[in-house]
DNA sequence: ATAAAGCCTGTAGTAAGTACAAGGTCAATA
DNA sequence: TATTGACCTTGTACTTACTACAGGCTTTAT
């Protein structure tokens, strides 16, 4: 059974522009198309969709949900330490974002305690001064 | 004592292209220019430049530090309650930023977890198998 | 029969820059 | 003086991961 770009838009919850994207950026196949030039899905670009979108969900790029699928495609070629490796690579980047903000929202947070918050002039707020101070 | 865009580049470290860029999005004023055009810089410039710098580098957005600008262009017409509240707001985003990806590391961490990383068949590899399943 | 809904393509917009091409200018050297 | 090289100018395109729209065809429902 086919479906249009509609229904599994509808289906997936995935935007329709959003599929039509996949497609163009190589992580969905093209579909046949019915007579009238329709793209018409099956069962396999169902599966697949979910794939990229549950992958997206945990934050792997385009290019890292491409390499994953590359590893699904073709199981037999790959290893479950490839697959283990690109997830654990990932994982690395987040806890790296991670720390990178807490040491932002640090400095922040020492920045935003000199100022009082008062509903006086900001001409010498603490947080204005030390963004324009020299060193 | 005016300097031109390499020499401003050169000493704020600021990419030449991005002053360019800062002043099409109107965060720094149009400078003026010399006989044959070229962009000419003084003391102002060099401290608003540094001031996006510093900002950027804190993880505001162009839009907030425009926010930042025009609250210290005229500080008398503005609190420091209203700096207070900007850089609030920035610092929540910041920790819901974090959250985020601390949630996200965890169900990653779940995932990878499963999957033994054996230099065998990625075939049924837990991780790849997660990411196809139904619900 | 006609109108609405859905589909098609191509294109442009988002954030925050970065990079490059084609050409003008300036300073130093041969 | 001529020329080379470094610098500057503008406009434009590229990046990520979509999203949105215009103009036009097709299908469905009334």
């Amino acid at each position: 059974m086919m479906i249009t770009r509609g229904k599994l838009s509808e289906q997936s919850g995935c935007n329709a522009e959003t599929i039509r994207y996949y497609e163009r950026i190589g992580l969905l196949p093209d579909p046949p198309r019915s007579e009238s030039g329709y793209r018409m899905y099956d069962e396999e670009h169902v599966s697949r969709l979910r794939f990229i979108q549950r992958a997206r969900e945990l934050g792997f790029s385009a290019e890292r949900v491409r390499d994953l699928l590359n590893l699904s495609d073709s199981p037999k070629q790959h290893t479950r330490a490839e697959v283990k490796e690109l997830t654990e690579a990932h994982i690395e980047e987040i806890s790296e974002k991670i720390r990178d903000l807490q040491k932002l929202k640090k400095r922040l947070d020492a920045i935003s305690s000199h100022c009082d918050g008062a509903m006086e002039s900001a001409a010498d707020c603490p947080i204005l001064v030390s963004l324009f101070a020299k060193q």
